[in-house]
DNA sequence: CGTCCTATTGATATAGGTCAACATCGGTGG
DNA sequence: CCACCGATGTTGACCTATATCAATAGGACG
């Protein structure tokens, strides 16, 4: 496993790999292999965290991490949505994040998670034991890069949900919640016209600090003006993103 | 017109470093040495990074970065607070962090800031060159790491407020900045009993996702319930942290 | 065909927003 | 020193967006 991988730019890993065609055949075919963070690893790195790593399915409503509990793994998605959340004592609760393919689940040099961490559809996991993870980021400045990287993503996602949270009325928050949804559902399609909303009216609710009520209303009015198409509760079409966006405040 | 730049001694500094073998003179007074970023890096990397940095003074409502500038320095905050904040199109306004002392501004490998850093009070900040620090990040993981861990405390709080945000009142709310304020406004003692609050009530508003009225009100709430002392209008006396903790309904 | 679960819809209540008046403070200039 | 001013904060009266409570509807599944 050698000495430090020479700084190199993160497309340039991700050239190489596809140029030499190597690499296990787990990971070649993996969906979280592209722009996800094993982009930055070596192939005989890819190797051997692939000899230990293995796939996982969790179904809805399962928990991959809890809120406190130590965590031994982490995990990339490989499909599927996850949902992050905090709860209060008295048992209110904020979802304060949706992880998509090929997000990372978990964090280097932290001991128990401040987050609950839940599947939100059907998910598959690639997981990866603890310490062998902690030794690949010790070992290779670009793998903790991409971590954070990835870290600075979330923390802008935060950062304007707390925009949504904190100053927009609930048919803004139900927008912006299907045009976030749209633009991330399929890793493939930036914006598909059509998908079906991974969350329960529910969940969507703890998302958007509204009640699931307030929640229907909102869809039904933006259903009826024309703004969305909605089929069996959870198929969603939307004619255009753009008149989406604007509905969401977002110009 | 605040915020006059002031050159350090360049021959001072390094004179005194060759002599004495411990870094710059001026960082080894400097607030941010101990427990900021520049905690990661080697005498020879301070006298650099000394060389080419700069104090300077920021007053009150002045701006740091604004919102979708492209950024040209870095710079750590010596004392005082720094609010971020986004704004939407028509004008509502959502903070969306603050930063204290020894915090570090900006964000390597990005080109414009996603938020406005502004002055909340008389602020004085050490501003680096981008272009040095970026090679310096590019040659010292450490110092990347300590980067990291920031970005992830600062995810951790956003999420933490997303949750103040979504699901609290305005009474706990309320509760919840002035415990804030209490536990960060002093990086010596994480918890005096009496304190000036840095925001305005606008600001604080802005903070919460309230109004000015509402803040005024729940103040005058807190006070007469004797959870808050409060003389001035700015500075703060908390007789029990732990009473304010859980009107802030964190327990 | 009921049962359970999720979502919708309606009626009503209320927390917090809006608008307006007033108070307080710090500065500035006569 | 006082009078005035603008900026900031408080308080009150009222209003509205969203929460709450309750009833109904529609699937999925035995």
């Amino acid at each position: 496993m050698g000495g430090q991988m020479r700084p190199i730019d993160i497309m340039d890993a991700l050239k190489r790999n596809v140029l030499e065609c190597e690499g296990p055949a787990v990971c070649k075919t993996c969906e979280a292999r592209h722009g996800g963070v094993c982009a930055s690893l070596s192939v005989p790195q890819l190797v051997e965290l692939n000899k230990h790593s293995s796939r996982r399915k969790v179904e809805a409503g399962n928990e991959v991490i809890g809120q406190g509990e130590s965590v031994s793994t982490y995990s990339n998605i490989l499909n599927g949505v996850v949902k992050l959340s905090k709860m209060m004592a008295d048992g209110r609760q904020q979802i304060v994040g949706l992880q998509f393919a090929p997000d990372f689940l978990g964090r280097p040099h932290q001991e128990e998670s401040t987050v609950t961490a839940e599947a939100a559809t059907d998910t598959e996991i690639c997981v990866f034991p603890r310490a062998l993870i902690d030794r690949i980021v010790s070992e290779t400045p670009d793998f903790e890069r991409m971590l954070y990287e990835q870290s600075l993503k979330e923390l802008d996602e935060a950062r304007d949900w707390m925009l949504t949270l904190g100053r927009k009325t609930a048919q803004e928050k139900v927008a912006s919640f299907l045009h976030l949804i749209a633009t991330h559902i399929d890793p493939e399609n930036a914006s598909p016209r059509t998908f079906d909303l991974p969350l329960s009216r529910a969940d969507i609710a703890d998302f958007l600090g509204l009640t699931i009520e307030t929640v229907s209303r909102q869809m039904t009015k933006l259903r009826k003006e024309g703004i969305i198409v909605i089929e069996n509760n959870r198929h969603v079409t939307v004619p255009s993103l753009e008149r989406l966006r604007c509905v969401a405040g977002n110009d």
